[in-house]
DNA sequence: CTGAAAGCGCTTACAG
DNA sequence: CTGAAAGCGCTTACAG
């Protein structure tokens, strides 16, 4: 009766027909908009109630809003990104937004085939993370739809908000924990993108570091994919060779983790043999068999400002905001040898 | 020029134009539909390149398809949605659905809510990822659109698909495992949900196999959330109880992570003290540091078959198809003792 | 405060 | 094979 044959669903216009008023009306009413007597509102509500009506996203993205924000992700397989969902889910709760989630799977050109079919889908909004789309083409993008970034890095942004933590800083902080704790050949062990400004903060604050304490001789940068074979292959080359570093610094925790496995089949003793450092502080590190010292950079903190800050842009907010978290170092097992380390105390 | 100026995106109208054709043919050349000469084909498909066109899938999806298929997961903490996502990616590839995903926080009211915002978004179908949701909100939106669940057991079910491994023999095997390596007092850590199907098909196994092993005084299922806090607790007071099991058997890879750390802060050793097997047969499990025994259901084949099925569906199929993997046990070392155990070899 | 009408960018019968 | 027109379910000026 009250439902449309096709699909099943109640539109607008059979509300207003219950309702006894316009389809403009009922819209307002929708869209909570000015001038509308409260006789009006409560009579639609009780008509939308009652047919159980639900507004068709899509239909009202052709004029308006569809109340759906896209976040796209790199993949699934590192932990980190579930805090960041959380941080963004907790911001989202009291609105009417939904959220949308991509997975780029690391690859560019997945990324802006995602990217653009987001706004083929109308979303109001976009939060990519950890994004390694080309400046040329994020830019047009963010002057047709609002945009922040989680974890990447850029100059004096206008046209975009940023959200990040200090990864130079955080990189710093790493050494200067290991060296701290008696190490001095300490190695990163980095990803091979070509775009991730993260990255190269990263290895920037490494490089300074070790400049910093005198270890410039012992600077060593791998610069590895994600998968296992590739991480397996050049970790195990780097640990077996005459030159084998005395800790090793990962980029994010999931290849830490990767290093653990891979250094214990090797038959090295954590954290005597070798120190390890993750980047993240995902819930593995506190796992007892992990007990891998990182980088916290609060992944809910920096979901919840990037949606915090999409809102306002949606809002209307013209000036780009740069929200930063500063990063600290949570030392677990992987990184205190117990009762310090023999050498290298003296510094 | 060529472009709206509002959004800053070509129409169908303005390719039409610069084609010097309507727009009906335009539409008729972007779906394939037959009945189009070459000639116009060819025109219009360099205006479209030209133009630099895509298509709004908003605009789309008022009288056809949005070409979205929306995925619906628990969580994003469980590494065990990466396999399975990587399997429905590969299956889309070559087609021009494009993948949306929405987490449901393992909350049946958030999943309700989510996929009600799919429709509304007018997504062409649903693939429901160990869903909680109640059985009477599942049948009416079946009907309403192409849906796939996998990781969810119904008897006879004929208004959707479905694609499962054969949890119940999944822990059958473990059971069986654990018993040929000499364990008796296998106990199950499973999970306190009311509505997942996968988890009573699970524990039927359990107890059944423990029955067949002549073990049903032995069985001991605890029910828990998926928080880190309430597995501690629980874990914890199982394992410091006199009646401490000999195994553990744990509903999912995670969570068996989860109690390796528990028991070694505790002072026991595995497999000796205790041997612990997961599910899911995640990366994680090959890891040195976790070495853990798991049932592989290759979530890659589920996820593929259920992208699989869900494309069929939308192209019109009616008929409900069930699609059953076979679970295999992956024996590692947290449930093998070395040289075997001393006791109840005897079977 | 309320409503009639136009319009968003597509697809779908229906003529020709 | 091609196109003019109606329509999908909303929102947006614009009258009243």
């Amino acid at each position: 009766m009250a439902q449309n044959q096709k699909s099943g669903r109640v539109t607008i216009k059979e509300v207003a027909e219950d309702a006894g008023v316009s389809v403009a009306a009922v819209s307002k009413v929708l869209r909570e908009a000015y001038g509308v007597s409260e006789a009006l509102k409560t009579k639609v509500r009780a008509s939308m109630k009652k047919l159980n009506y639900r507004p068709l996203a899509t239909a009202r993205g052709m004029r308006g809003q569809t109340f759906t924000i896209g976040v796209t992700f790199p993949d699934l397989r590192n932990p980190f990104f579930a805090d960041i969902l959380a941080g963004i889910n907790s911001a989202l709760e009291r609105t009417q937004y939904q959220l949308m989630l991509g997975v780029s799977l690391s690859t560019p050109l997945i990324e802006e085939t995602l990217i653009d079919s987001m706004i083929d889908r109308q979303m109001d909004g976009l939060i990519l993370v950890g994004t390694t789309v080309n400046p040329a083409f994020l830019e047009p993008t963010a002057s047709r739809k609002p945009l922040v970034t989680i974890g990447h890095h850029v100059e004096g942004e206008s046209s975009f908000d940023t959200v990040n933590n200090d990864d130079r800083l955080g990189a710093i902080l790493v050494v200067r924990h290991l060296v701290a704790n008696g190490y001095r050949k300490i190695a990163m062990l980095s990803l091979n993108s070509t775009t991730s400004t993260l990255i190269t903060e990263r290895e920037h604050g490494y490089r300074q570091a070790m400049g910093d304490h005198g270890l410039q001789e012992h600077v060593q940068i791998l610069r590895v994919g994600q998968t296992l074979r590739e991480v397996q292959t050049a970790t195990r080359r780097l640990l077996q060779s005459p030159d084998k570093p005395d800790a090793l610094f990962c980029w994010t925790d999931f290849i830490a983790l990767e290093v653990i496995s891979i250094a214990t089949e090797l038959g090295l003793a954590i954290p005597d043999d070798l120190a390890v450092v993750g980047y993240d502080n995902t819930m593995y590190c506190d796992f007892a068999q992990n007990n891998l010292t990182s980088v916290d950079q609060s992944g809910e903190v920096l979901g919840l400002q990037s949606a915090r800050l999409l809102i306002e842009r949606i809002r209307g907010r013209q000036e780009a905001e740069h929200f930063v978290v500063t990063p600290r170092v949570v030392a677990r097992g992987s990184s205190l040898a117990v009762g310090g380390r023999g050498m290298g105390q003296g510094s």
